[in-house]
DNA sequence: TGCAACGTTGGA
DNA sequence: TCCAACGTTGCA
C-alpha cells in the first residue's frame, strides 16, 4: 500500500507503519452511527463500499502502533510490559518519530532520550532526539520541552508536505504563529525544562473566556470528528494534523481551519502527584494540596496558573476545577477552545449566543458524555441540529431558548429517539433526552403540537420554560397536565410568561399537575391582573410551599400558602371538576 | 482545497 | 481469508 512506502526521504527514517485502532477509547467502543457519510457508503448500510472509511463517530482518538511494529535498531517489539517503573516502561516502549518515522526503543538510541519531544496525545509518538537535534523541528515551540505533550501543531510545520496545498497550509500556519505568538508564551518557556507545553488549549480557552483576543481561526470553525495520527509524512495524517488544533501544547493561535482534533479527556488525577523542582527534589506541597488551593481561584486565574509550568498546567486542567464552562456570547468558538472544553470535561457548558457550527457542536457533544447541562440558546438551528445526531443520556438540562428558526418539526427531530432505538414496529417511547429534567424553550415559534413531543419524549421534566412562545395556548397546558402525561406528576416549575394566547382556563388545568410549585404567568395579556402573576403553588410533596422564583423574576411574586389548601385530591380530579378554582386556591393567586 | 476512490495493511 | 479502514492520489 502506498501508506507503507518509505517516506522518510532525506530525513532518514524508516518505513511508515500504519497505525491501528486502540480498541479501548470511547470512539472505538461505540457502534457505527449508520448515518454519517462513511457509514452510508458501507455495504452493511446499503452503500457501495468504495470509500472504505471508518464511521465518523468511531474514529479512534488514540491510534496505536500495530503489534507487528518492531524497533528499528534491535528488531524487537515493545517491551514496556516487562517492567514496572514509568521510566523503564518508556525506555522499552516503541516510539515512532513523527519526522523520520523511525520506530525505536528510546533505550536503543545512542543519544539521550531526554532530548526527544514526546507527543502525549498519541501513543508511542515523539520527535526522536536525532531529528530534534538535527534541527528538524521547526518550531513554534517556545523552548526545549522534554516532557510529554510536544507541540502537535508545530510538528506540522516540520513535516514534509508532499502536496503543494499542504505546504501552503503549513506555511500559512507558520506565518500566523510567528505573527501571533504571545509574548508571555516565549518567556514562560525559554528557561526551564518545565516549560509549559500543555497550556495551549488552555490558552485558547483562556483567551476566549477571559475575553482575550480570539484566534484568527475563529472564523473557520467546524471540526469534524477527531483522528490525528502521529505519522507525519503527508497524506491524511498530515492533513488531519494540519487541521487539528494542538490538543495539548503551547498555543499559537490557530490560523487555519483545523477540523480534526485529537483530544484526550483529562485523567482522573493528573500526573505527577507532586511538583518537581529544578533542584531535582519535589515541592513540599503535594498535588492534592495544590488542587485544594486551585479550587479557590477563578477560571481566569487558573488560566494564568497554567502558564507557570507544565505540572501546573496539567493540574489546573483538572476537571474538578472546571465543572462549569461559560462561553456564551463569545463571538467565535475556535478549535482550540473546543479542545480546551474537552480537556476539562465540564458538567455544565454554556454556548449560548455563539456562532458554534454544527460540526463543532457534534464534535463536542460526542466527547462530553458526562455533560449534564447544555445551553445553546440563541444559536442558529442548523448548528443546534447537531444534537439530533447525538445521544446524551446524562443530559439533565437543555436550554434551547431563542434558537433561531427552531420549529415544531425540529423539536420532534431533536427529541425523538435515534433510529437505532426504534423497534421494528415503530418508535420507542425512549427519547434522545429521556432523562432530561429541565428544558428551556423560551421565545421559540412552537405550537401546541410540541407539547405532545414533550409528553412523549421527555417524561421526567420537572422544569419547563415556554415563556414568550407566542403560539402556545391552553391546549399545551392541557396536554402537559392530561391524565396520560407523565409530566403531570413530574413538573414542578413551568414558565408561561409572555405566552399571549394563554387564557384563564390554564390555571385549573395547571392544578392537575400534582407537584407543581411555581407557574409564571406574567405578561400573559389574556389573563387578568390577578392571575397573570408568578404563582406559587403549594407543593403536594412537602408541607410548606416554597416561593421559588425563576431566574426571570424581577419582583417578589410568590405567596406562601398552607399546604392543605390544595389537597392531592385536586390532582385526581377531572379537568372539568377542577376547572373551577376553589376559593382557597384563590389565595394562591395573590398579586405579587 | 476538499472529497471520492482505492491499494494495501493489519487484525480476527 | 475476510473485513475494516489507513493513508495516498487524482479530480473537480
Amino acid at each position: 500500500m502506498s501508506g507503507s512506502k518509505a517516506l522518510g526521504g532525506g530525513t532518514g527514517g524508516g518505513a511508515r507503519r500504519r497505525r491501528t485502532r486502540c480498541r479501548r477509547c470511547q470512539a472505538c467502543m461505540r457502534t457505527e452511527c449508520g448515518e454519517c457519510h462513511f457509514c452510508k457508503d458501507m455495504k452493511k448500510f446499503g452503500g457501495p463500499g468504495r470509500m472504505k472509511q471508518s464511521c465518523l463517530l468511531r474514529q479512534c482518538t488514540a491510534p496505536v502502533l500495530p503489534h507487528t511494529a518492531v524497533c528499528f535498531a534491535c528488531g524487537e517489539a515493545g517491551k514496556e510490559d516487562t517492567v514496572d517503573s514509568e521510566d523503564e516502561k518508556f525506555s522499552l516502549s516503541l516510539m515512532e518519530c513523527t519526522i523520520c518515522n523511525e520506530i525505536i526503543h528510546p533505550s536503543c538510541l545512542k543519544m539521550g532520550k531526554a532530548e526527544g519531544i514526546i507527543n502525549d496525545e498519541i501513543p508511542n509518538c515523539w520527535e526522536c532526539p536525532k531529528c530534534h537535534k538535527e534541527g528538524k523541528t521547526s518550531k513554534v515551540r517556545r523552548g526545549p520541552v522534554t516532557g510529554p505533550q510536544g507541540d502537535f501543531m508545530s510538528d506540522i510545520a516540520q513535516v514534509r508536505a508532499p502536496r503543494s496545498h499542504h505546504r501552503e497550509k503549513l506555511e500559512r500556519f507558520k506565518r500566523m504563529c510567528m505573527l501571533e505568538r504571545r509574548p508571555e508564551s516565549s518567556s514562560s518557556s525559554s528557561s526551564s525544562s518545565e516549560s509549559d507545553s500543555e497550556s495551549d488549549s488552555d490558552d485558547s480557552l483562556r483567551g476566549d473566556q477571559a475575553g482575550g483576543g480570539s484566534s484568527p481561526s475563529s472564523s473557520s470553525p467546524a471540526p469534524p470528528p477527531p483522528v490525528v495520527y502521529g505519522n507525519s509524512s503527508g497524506g491524511r495524517a498530515e492533513r488531519e494534523r494540519s487541521r487539528s488544533d494542538p490538543p495539548a501544547v503551547p498555543s499559537p493561535p490557530r490560523p487555519i481551519q483545523m477540523e480534526r482534533h485529537l483530544v484526550r479527556p483529562p485523567p482522573a488525577c493528573p500526573e505527577p502527584s507532586c511538583l518537581p523542582l529544578d533542584s531535582g527534589s519535589s515541592h513540599i506541597m503535594t498535588r492534592d494540596v495544590w488542587l485544594r488551593v486551585f479550587t479557590h481561584l477563578s477560571q481566569r486565574e487558573l488560566c494564568v496558573c497554567m502558564r507557570v509550568c507544565r505540572t501546573w498546567s496539567r493540574w489546573c486542567c483538572d476537571k474538578r476545577l472546571w465543572t462549569q464552562i461559560d462561553l456564551s456570547r463569545q463571538r467565535s468558538i475556535t478549535p482550540p477552545m473546543l479542545s480546551g472544553i474537552i480537556r476539562r470535561q465540564p458538567v455544565s457548558l454554556n454556548l449560548g449566543y455563539t456562532n458554534i457550527s454544527k460540526k463543532q457542536l457534534m464534535w463536542l457533544i460526542n466527547r462530553l458524555q458526562g455533560l449534564l447541562e447544555l445551553n445553546v440558546s440563541g444559536c442558529p438551528w442548523p448548528a443546534v441540529s447537531a444534537l439530533c445526531q447525538a445521544i446524551c443520556p446524562c443530559l439533565k438540562l437543555l436550554d434551547l431558548s431563542r434558537v433561531e428558526d427552531l420549529k415544531d418539526s425540529h423539536l420532534r427531530e431533536l427529541l425523538a429517539p435515534p433510529p437505532d432505538t426504534r423497534t421494528a414496529h415503530g418508535e420507542t417511547r425512549v427519547g434522545r433526552f429521556q432523562n432530561m429534567t429541565e428544558l428551556r424553550l423560551a421565545g421559540l415559534d412552537l405550537s401546541d403540537a410540541s407539547s405532545r413531543l414533550l409528553v412523549r419524549y421527555v417524561p421526567h421534566l420537572t422544569r419547563l420554560d415556554l415563556s414568550h412562545c407566542a403560539n402556545v395556548t391552553d391546549q399545551t397546558v392541557h396536554t402537559l397536565s392530561s391524565h396520560i402525561s407523565p409530566l403531570r406528576e413530574s413538573l414542578t416549575h413551568i414558565n408561561l410568561a409572555g405566552c399571549v394566547k394563554v387564557t384563564e382556563q390554564c390555571v385549573p388545568l395547571l392544578r392537575r399537575c400534582t407537584s407543581l410549585q411555581t407557574v409564571d404567568l406574567r405578561s400573559c395579556s389574556l389573563l387578568s391582573s390577578e392571575t397573570g402573576q408568578l404563582l406559587s403553588f403549594p407543593s403536594h410533596a412537602s408541607s410548606t410551599s416554597t416561593s421559588t422564583s425563576t431566574s426571570s423574576s424581577t419582583t417578589s411574586a410568590t405567596t406562601t400558602v398552607a399546604a392543605s389548601s390544595c389537597s392531592t385530591s385536586a390532582a385526581s380530579s377531572s379537568s372539568s371538576s377542577s376547572s373551577s378554582c376553589p376559593p382557597e386556591d384563590r389565595t394562591l393567586l395573590k398579586n405579587s
